[in-house]
DNA sequence: ACGACCTATCTTGTATACAAGATTGCGAGG
DNA sequence: CCTCGCAATCTTGTATACAAGATAGGTCGT
């Protein structure tokens, strides 16, 4: 990500490259937040544990206002819950609030894709196929948590390939809380997976705009489909719950989506 | 919105009626948040105005942790955009963020209308079309603030209408941003706007999802194209700006979004 | 033994204090 | 007259302290 500054420059006033190099040295709340958020999400913490201040901010060994800031930050993002004067839990989504934001992702992504197709960015389809290729050669292997960050690198990219940055923020919210609900499943399907993104990637770089939306609304609704299933057959294996809401609940938006 | 709680129970333990009772004295923080945020969208700090900790914390005599944590949680919400080590400012968008958030925001109106259509919550269409009534008695009129406030409420019964709470919370977020964008010229159409309101709520109430999507997305994008238009011939009168993307910005969204 | 009340403890909410980064204006030097 | 540099001031970042709400465990009464 960064780039080389200290370069010579030819030209007699050196412009600003990149951000205005005050914002390079991050403040402990930063810091706080990137750690708190990689620990949620790599399942160190599990959904509903209480992050109390005292103890983060004795861990991360600064006070606890950077801790109060970065929680805030967090919850603001829908991973963590705060309820007031109890204190914050890592947040965790009821069946109903997980189809929800899989309808919604689902939505997103399929406009995403069609501005994609639309734009065809000769760099940034280059720079995917580059990502596609690592991830289809390391789904084989397995590795959960570099899976899980090839994904997160290849949405981010399809993202920066739409050219809407409000969109790119909203969809990597969304992406972030359905890991956080999937993560016990994570490494599920990978092989699936990345051949969906080839699919999607190959519309996009068809210009075919239609196909491109209904793939990557599919791509979601699939994902969240294989998860409500092993969640279910997993929870009929414990207490033998009720027929829950399921594959069937997403089967409406699909029709729809594109 | 506060309820009768202290009533008599006949039941020998007394349910929890709604929130957890404890979550009702809002902290300072909520407060303050409720506050700078009404008065960021009332246009009582303007766009680019500093948000000075200090002065805030006086103004509204707490100290300045309340304050900060509020314009943390402004900030995620996008009303405010914050630099690290230079303090706060009102947030302001660029032609291309409002185009794209506005593209954005049409999009998910058109998921929620949809949604909404398919469901036909006869409770919340009696409710909605108190609101419309009253908006369209309202419209002619021509006191902002309150049409303001009732079209908020409007898309707001709208959103629950759709009985998708994630997507509820992102479309309420998209519009308080267009709508600080949008603030110089907030009356603008009213009684068109109140017009558009009627057609999407009859498409709901026939169940015609393809309509209700299509005319809700249009809503927004229209309202967009009044704002990039006057904004522009405001600008060329200025400063003679050349000619910037505008209507014609938005044609090709609205082709494909419903 | 069971339940209600009361207290000890933990945790969050708010305030204040201090350190360090950013901005601005003035003065010295060219 | 302009520019560079320094310093005074303003503002944010972080820490610490204290107040008040929530929780849990024990004790007393029945």
């Amino acid at each position: 990500m960064s780039e080389a500054i200290a370069g010579r420059q030819e030209e007699g006033v050196l412009e600003a490259e990149g951000p205005p190099l005050g914002e390079l040295h991050a403040p402990l709340r930063d810091l706080v937040v990137d750690r708190l958020r990689a620990d949620i999400l790599s399942g160190r913490y599990k959904s509903g544990e209480r992050l109390v201040e005292d103890r983060l901010a004795e861990d991360f060994k600064v006070s606890r206002n950077p801790v109060r800031e970065a929680i805030r930050a967090l919850a603001a993002e829908g991973l963590v819950a705060v309820a007031p004067r109890r204190g914050a839990t890592v947040a965790g989504f009821s069946t109903a609030e997980t189809r929800e934001m899989i309808e919604v992702r689902a939505t997103l992504e399929a406009m995403n894709a069609r501005l994609a197709a639309r734009r065809r960015d000769p760099g940034m389809i280059a720079t995917l196929m580059e990502c596609l290729n690592e991830g289809q050669r390391r789904a084989g292997e397995g590795d959960p948590a570099e899976l899980v960050r090839l994904n997160a690198h290849f949405h981010d990219l399809l993202a920066a390939a739409g050219h809407n940055r409000i969109l790119g923020d909203l969809m990597r919210q969304l992406r972030e809380r359905t890991n956080l609900v999937f993560a016990p499943r994570s490494a599920n399907g990978a092989a699936q997976t990345w051949e969906e993104h080839r699919a999607i990637l190959e519309a996009v770089i068809a210009g075919d705009e239609e196909l491109a939306a209904l793939l990557a609304s599919r791509h979601v609704l699939q994902a969240g489909e294989r998860h409500l299933e092993a969640a279910q057959t997993e929870a009929a294996a414990g207490g033998e719950a009720g027929p829950t809401a399921s594959a069937v609940t997403l089967e409406a938006a699909k029709a729809r989506s594109p």
